[in-house]
DNA sequence: CAGGACATGTAAACCGTTACATGATTAA
DNA sequence: TTAATCATGTAACGGTTTACATGTCCTG
């Protein structure tokens, strides 16, 4: 995967929601909190700490001599606002996204769900599309593991489309 | 992510199921027919195929000069099973082990899906530890986000565990 | 004070993508 | 025949992981 640019973004929403953070702290959080969701080492944080510092995006504050903490600056804020405004490329930033919002009333929160669903309904009717026109005969005989992961991944679009529908039905 | 290596698995896959391919036939595979579950450029299959080659896992026949189909060899056969038979590390390689079992009485589906029962089951109870260890009283209040995806995931492990088990029920 | 854990930092290797290059076939 | 397309091939780049390196603090 050609793995698009997130974890600067990430840093951001952590240290927007969780305050300054010190390498140690989001290292922890990286796998510990939003571990479940998104995973980076301390190999990368670091160094992208010291670029997001030199881009004007966080501040730097030594706290002992070597401790550095960070802390997000106007800058930052905006980027951090644009990313989350902005169209995401796949399910796994939508979900961080969200893990950014913290309240329920908050717009992006449905604007967020809204994009998923389109994207959902979209790649569920790729997937019967395909479905029918592979297995509409009895040609699962003979190709029983592809009919298997093609009629799990539609089901899978359905349930996650009936989580969306109720959730943005609230 | 560090991306373990599948594509060779994967072109074993392809060529053991469909006969032998020339860089051409296989790229069209990797975008039309597999590619729901798998994708490949031209610019890693060509190299791969002489990689592959070069180890014996693959005979190389010139068709005209330029154009080289290669087929699999025994001892690719053997790779390829070994590979389908040891435990996979994430969802997406079961998925395309599954995709290359056209038998449904062949017992590595059940094998398989029993492995990723497992995992999703370990999965599913740790979702489930870590919601009620944060959400438990009223602070989705204040982390919305957050308590949506956990809770999102959590329907997916139990949607795909409910499934598993009815085809394993089968 | 010696050893180990730990926080921080750097380097090397790997995989995959995009972009570029080449030669042959096809088409205007 | 020239131009475009296409199959094949190579190079450069980006991002992530693993491994290595350094200094500090804690502990026996």
């Amino acid at each position: 995967m050609p793995a698009k640019r997130t974890l600067p973004y990430v840093i951001l929403g952590i240290i927007h929601t969780q305050g300054p953070q010190t390498g140690k702290q989001i290292t922890h959080e990286f796998v510990h909190e939003i571990g479940e969701f998104y995973h980076a080492s301390h190999s990368q944080i670091y160094p992208e700490f010291k670029r997001m510092a030199k881009d004007g995006w966080l501040t730097s504050e030594y706290l002992d001599g070597k401790t550095i903490r960070y802390d997000i600056t106007e800058e930052g804020l905006e980027v951090l606002k644009q990313w989350m405004e902005e169209e995401s490329d796949d399910d796994a930033t939508s979900s961080l996204k969200l893990y950014f919002i913290r309240d329920q009333k908050d717009p992006l929160l449905q604007k967020i769900m809204n994009e998923q669903l389109e994207k959902h309904v979209k790649k569920l009717d790729h997937l019967k599309e395909r479905k029918t026109l592979l297995f509409s005969h009895d040609e699962k005989q003979d190709h029983y593991g592809h009919y298997l992961i093609l009629t799990r991944a539609i089901e899978r679009e359905e349930n996650h489309i009936k989580w969306l529908k109720a959730q943005l039905g609230n």
